[in-house]
DNA sequence: TAGATTGTTAATCGATTAACAATC
DNA sequence: TAGATTGTTAATCGATTAACAATC
């Protein structure tokens, strides 16, 4: 019944389902194996209603009066996500974050793994972090395309970084992760998203006195 | 004009405002003095007319036919988001992740610094980060209520978070920026933003095969 | 059966956009 | 003056919620 994406689905349902995957991956971790569009709606802060109404996009997973396997509700996601496969990845910039970033352990459950890893400074190519060396930005394009990689992070600065983006789409890259606090301008038909703390940080603040 | 913070202003138009203060910012670096709602518009992707309701929430920054002064508008900017201050931070865990933003630049110019860093380790504790000596995490309260510090970050890992965030409460903390992907419960008043990766991930490969 | 919860419809709510008088 | 752009209003668009029949 899944796979019904004849209509055009909101984009903003589309990004709420990860927070609902990662939710029940913590409820099965937990131990249970049933769940509720109250229970889940409750845990996440979100109203039950739009829980099952933005299932409802996709199919239909859940039983009245029992509500949903989780374990076939996470199957269910992943699938639509298309993370019931392992996405390799590129990361561009290798100061403190891409460091950080190449040594994180929680890709590895969720669908990703990084596959190369790419810096400009000649003193560190040739060096490795978390396992990888790190490769000549002038290879990136060879090196991606072989590899037949979609999905980047860039981890430069923000004066870098659209450059690096465009290196990145020419070697046919369709998603990118952007950590420099710059808006990048990519062709359509590619993704990109945001990571930025300090935005963040000045929505709070707002709030504070 | 400004803060005739009278009328409940929407929290997604606040949301805004920092893209908003970011790019002005990267036009006065560029030596530009005026922009408009059309330009700021194209460059960040959002409709010159959303700029301008979002701005008349709080007041009056622009001339007819001119457009805005940048260096006015940041200004005015920076007292609606209060970041006319520097905001003393916490941070709490240090591993790869707690290491890179220890030693982040990007905070000194926009309104924040650290002031404080913690760990449970003990092999940690004492060491030396970015300058910081790194504190035992039983002192959160005493110092973080010594220092009259209201903003955290949080890297530790996923179980630990929320028990992070208690402590953080208890020790009067008004704003968390939380790393950790999983949901945190605070008191009504406390402000909470996430840094998740993994969710913007996901959300992208639904957009690839 | 009685209780619980789904998927869906219709109503409500809120956000975005188009248009324009005012005016620099 | 002519051209440009603001701030604001009203219209449009889209998202959320409440309610409920269906049914496990």
């Amino acid at each position: 019944m899944q796979n019904m994406q004849n209509k055009q689905i909101p984009d903003i349902v589309v990004g709420r389902l990860p927070s609902y995957l990662q939710m029940l991956k913590r409820l099965k971790t937990a131990g249970e194996t049933n769940t509720s569009s109250k229970e889940l709606g409750l845990k996440l802060e979100i109203s039950a209603a739009q829980i099952r109404k933005d299932l409802s996009h996709f199919g239909e997973f859940g039983k009245q009066g029992t509500g949903y396997s989780i374990n076939y509700l996470i199957e269910c996601l992943e699938d639509i996500l298309h993370v019931n496969k392992v996405w390799d990845m590129a990361l561009v910039g290798v100061g403190f974050l891409g460091h950080a970033i190449a040594n994180f352990q929680g890709f590895n459950h969720h669908g990703f793994q990084i596959k190369c890893i790419f810096d400009v400074d000649p003193s560190k190519i040739g060096q490795f972090v978390a396992g990888h060396i790190i490769l000549d930005i002038s290879e990136l394009e060879k090196v991606i395309r072989k590899l037949n990689i979609q999905v980047a992070m860039i981890t430069v600065d923000a004066d870098n970084a659209q450059d690096v983006a465009d290196k990145l789409v020419r070697a046919g890259i369709k998603s990118i992760l952007n950590y420099a606090p710059v808006i990048i301008k990519v062709p359509s038909g590619i993704q990109i998203q945001y990571i930025n703390p300090i935005i963040k940080l000045q929505h709070m603040t707002y709030y504070l006195k």
